[in-house]
DNA sequence: TCACAAAGTGGCACTCAGTGCCATAAACTG
DNA sequence: CAGTTTATGGCACTGAGTGCCACTTTGTGA
């Protein structure tokens, strides 16, 4: 018989990432750890294949412990995307005031994709599959439509159109969905690579209509 | 034990759809029921506390049978969408093709939207359920992903951009994502009414940059 | 009209996702 | 070092999703 005492539920999104303690970088190791086993194993076996007991056994950690790090499968994927909308939102920010601000935006886009292209895990391979699975897809979507309003933020307060939120929240979008789309044909055409894709993108949609 | 003999997928989209026989309409009738029995749970006790258990008990079939209708819960929520984008780029292809390519795209979303709204069920509490869910929102923002391509060819078909398949892509893609924030405007804000927002945001969008 | 084929349905069992609960282990505090 | 706080693992349970099989309904041809 299962019993409910709280009605309050789990939410390990909440991230202590406070201070240095031995506890939270054991934490941030663990988390990387099992990001790490799941990325792997994502890539050789596919996202559904991959359950939860096999990245956690991959990891060194209990099922139960994983759901501790994560809300789901899913949610691996939409932490990624996140860290990168922060990444590109931080460098956003620290562009001098003086630049034009969609410049500065395309800028901190583009520097954050060609960060990430010379450093981390097959970035290639790891688009396919969420370009594959239409839950994948929607995460990912999602995770990115979570910049939406930081970005605006950032346009407002460079005053773009006067610091109306709404169509800051507009013109944020406009440049996520380029990006997006410069990943499509990227991941659909391996000929160029996404630093040029990108930049077509963002050009297109300065000479819209 | 658990035998498989067969690798290939279950693929319930693969709707008969062809003539009107018996098994056909049976077929979209207890679609239909299904449909709406889900709607009512969602809006009544929320995506989560509707179990499919009970939307089957609700629509008169079982659990099995659920499933051989709708790949799963978000499923139901796709479907909605796509035939909304297939409403869509219907009404965008019927429109002449001496008119403005942008500006018949923009009439054939308006028309559709302003035809729901009059129509069926409580839209604005079911964007609100949407909005809410992540899984959810993600799945939508997927589906609406998806009227792109067909969007795209109808531009392409109108000779915008000379037909340059990448770019109509873009355009068709920000022409939805004018539609979605237009959207998360107007569900926001109460006060002013979905077609509004919708013009607005396209008209912001045709005057981007 | 009737028998047979084709397709739909329900029930059962099974795997996997996700979560509450509790006992135990590890890290922090004074 | 003792006591508190937090992390972990294990167990049990609900719900999603799917293979399989028996049974029913619909379609078809003689």
């Amino acid at each position: 018989m299962q019993k409910i005492n709280s009605i309050a539920v789990e939410v390990p999104v909440a991230e202590p990432e406070d201070n240095g303690s031995l506890r939270e970088r054991k934490h941030q190791l663990v988390r990387r750890e099992i990001e790490d086993a799941a990325w792997e194993l994502f890539l050789s076996v596919g996202f559904d294949k991959a359950t939860i007991e096999a990245i956690s056994r991959n990891a060194g950690v209990s099922r139960r412990t994983f759901f501790r790090y994560f809300q789901s499968k899913e949610e691996l994927l939409s932490a990624s995307v996140r860290d990168f909308g922060d990444r590109i939102a931080q460098c956003f920010a620290q562009k001098p005031r003086t630049m034009d601000a969609f410049q500065a935006l395309a800028e901190a886009m583009l520097a954050v994709i060609c960060e990430e292209m010379k450093d981390e895990h097959q970035p290639r391979e790891m688009l396919g599959l969420i370009f594959e699975d239409p839950n994948l897809r929607g995460r990912f979507l999602w995770a990115m439509s979570q910049w939406v309003p930081v970005l605006s933020q950032e346009l407002a307060r460079r005053k773009v159109y006067r610091g109306d939120p709404a169509r800051c929240d507009l013109a944020a979008a406009l440049y996520c969905t380029a990006f997006d789309q410069a990943h499509m044909q990227w991941f659909r055409e391996p000929g160029r690579d996404l630093e040029t894709q990108v930049k077509r993108a963002f050009r297109q949609l300065r000479e819209f209509s």
